[in-house]
DNA sequence: ATTCGATCCTAGCAGTGCTAGACATGAGAG
DNA sequence: CTCTCATGTCTAGCACTGCTAGGATCGAAT
């Protein structure tokens, strides 16, 4: 038995690297140099063995998204939890999550951009994406005001903020007014 | 020199069926499956001579993305013009450019999600870009309210429908509400 | 009628995601 | 301690992608 074990262990170990390997090089050079034999070679496999692991490279990209959506809840709920008063911490809240997603551009291409198989805003959407989207909503449910409920309130927030970092990152949008922006939306959106 | 303008228009003729045969294609089954080879079929001419027009596939996707904006452009125009009163027109510009995004979408991907090789935001930017966000403009400066810019008050503006316009595309957010979320935005955001 | 240049196509390159089938390695039975 | 056999891995290949070099063909001008 303990040998299963240990060739379990390892094969868990080797997903891990796939999947640290595939974010790492998607950061590095963007999603389109993420090939799978690109992917393999650094790994020291071949291609195959991507394929015991994932069905494809959908899933890999789905991987990553998972991780990213636990470190952006993570991200956004510290950012939060060191602000006082409702609108410091919207005002965190939004810092946090633009920041999150300039910081980590491939991370946030395969949660919001990239089709990474997962299921969204359903009963089987995966824990970390409701856990990602509960973050938002225990910040947000303070200031959601009169009329509306605070998961729709969210989810425009959410929206919005999407917005800005898409058309940011794609240089639809200048960076550098981006602060202004972040103010503008918080001050009309947000009722304190 | 009329057989030279004859010539000259033929080409002319042809480089509009490849944009309007490439923005069928990805309309009837999305950007991925306009490849140089289908296209070149649906065509009748051989790949080679797509790219005696455009330097390769992204500037098609810039071809497309032009012509997407100015009717975009046209849509929100014709859709404010509709309309009494501040609030009513801002309305009418929000509904505009989700039931643009919704009715074609692989047009949007060209102007908003893809790389069409086009710049945004700067003096070189073509001038169905700079007209479109005008269209956007002329509304949006009704009701930017005090302490910000028309332009910066447009840009965010526009962000929120956008955010909102992709995120319901790819099912991240579900389009029965889709109304409300336009109220939320309209309402807030707007200073009437 | 004949040159000659513009126009177009065939064929091919290097790359993609993905998979079938051969091969080796090592665990368990005798 | 040897042999069998399943597990795991790799090589080689498929059908496809964007893009291009070079040859063939066609028609205008001499």
């Amino acid at each position: 038995m303990s040998v299963q074990e240990r060739k379990a262990r390892e094969r868990a170990e080797r997903e891990r690297l796939i999947v640290a390997t595939a974010r790492e090089l998607a950061e590095q050079q963007g999603w389109d140099a993420v090939t799978t034999r690109r992917l393999a070679e650094r790994i020291e496999y071949s291609q195959p063995v991507l394929y015991s692991h994932f069905r494809g490279k959908r899933e890999i990209i789905g991987a990553v998204a998972l991780q990213g959506a636990t470190e952006m809840a993570a991200a956004v709920r510290a950012a939060t939890a060191a602000a006082d008063g409702p609108r410091a911490r919207v005002y965190a809240l939004a810092r946090a999550y633009l920041d999150f997603a300039a910081r980590n551009p491939a991370v946030y291409d395969a949660l919001f951009q990239l089709d990474g198989g997962l299921a969204y805003a359903q009963e089987d959407t995966p824990e970390p994406l409701k856990d990602a989207f509960a973050a938002l909503l225990e910040c947000l449910g303070e200031v959601t005001g009169d009329g509306v409920g605070p998961g729709l309130f969210t989810e425009v927030f959410w929206a919005s903020l999407h917005g800005v970092a898409t058309l940011t990152r794609s240089r639809r949008l200048l960076p550098e007014d981006t602060e202004p922006r972040v103010k503008l939306l918080v001050d009309r959106l947000a009722v304190v």
